[in-house]
DNA sequence: ACATTGATTGACGTTTACGTCAACGTGAGC
DNA sequence: GCTCACGTTGACGTAAACGTCAATCAATGT
């Protein structure tokens, strides 16, 4: 309980040393759990080495996993991420390969582009509710009037 | 299956009439299944009224449902939805109140803003990956060249 | 009168995205 | 040698948001 008991890091066994990272690291950095972190593996977002029994993180899959995060606060679900994630370092060559891509990619950007105009509107209403709201907090207390607006 | 069947509407029982809705309207409106806006009622975002048995939708619960599916493509609960939702035409009166409905506001616009920059970021990824995928597209056929960038 | 069409009410099933718990291993430090 | 914190592997549980029946009822066209 003394002893910062870091991990030592037995000379870096086959990694790039540096950038290795835990599953506690990550979870810390981006305030989830080990359980997400395994089950992100689990769909295929996520695939790191191993030191012996233990999972290594690389840079690479640090940067997955901020994508799948990001690709979450927008609503889509793991399978729809990994179409993406997955596309964006996979670099197809073929042509009907890199036409599917932009197929995904137009796809992915209308259902952007929709949800950007949402909430659009959906903050411009927040700020008329909150005028109001500020507006009524400063009237000086008439209480109870419930007439209809002029 | 020949005449049209429309439903009569008879003679505007205790409604306004000419906004009154039913279920399947709805539900092709919005291309949604009644099951889902049966669901909703459940939740309490729809509260229609009964003609007999049958549900009868307002030009309010319309816009409640618009609302709701609204929130759904930015990826908010139905449970975060019916909060905000419920204050859009509640207009509530005290103090308190008013502050406690400033807070939500103010969370869901913080949620809202931070949305729209991961939509702003990703975006701009996509369309770096269209210009890509296009500048591959054009170039005369050099079949498989696994060269890094220059 | 009767079949058809549309709506309703349970009730159970399903998918997604994890949470939770148990059992076990394991290197570190005392 | 023992503990102990950290990690792993199942396995099962769960909440949200409906889907999918089945049974039933009600109005309507013919």
């Amino acid at each position: 309980m003394a002893s910062p008991r870091r991990k030592a890091e037995p000379a870096a066994r086959t990694q790039d040393a540096a950038s290795a990272l835990t599953i506690t690291d990550l979870a810390q950095e981006f305030d989830i759990t080990p359980r997400a972190i395994r089950f992100y593996e689990d769909v295929g977002l996520l695939t790191p080495s191993r030191a012996g029994r233990n999972r290594v993180y690389s840079q690479r899959d640090r940067t997955r996993l901020k994508l799948t995060l990001r690709g979450k606060r927008l609503g889509l679900s793991l399978q729809e991420i990994k179409q993406l994630v997955d596309m964006y370092d996979s670099a197809s060559d073929t042509v009907p390969q890199l036409q599917a891509f932009l197929q995904v990619l137009a796809a992915h950007r209308q259902l952007l582009e929709q949800q950007r105009e949402d909430i659009e509107i959906t903050l411009a209403e927040i700020a008329q509710h909150e005028l109001r709201c500020r507006q009524l907090l400063a009237t000086p207390a008439r209480r109870k009037a419930p007439r209809a607006a002029s």
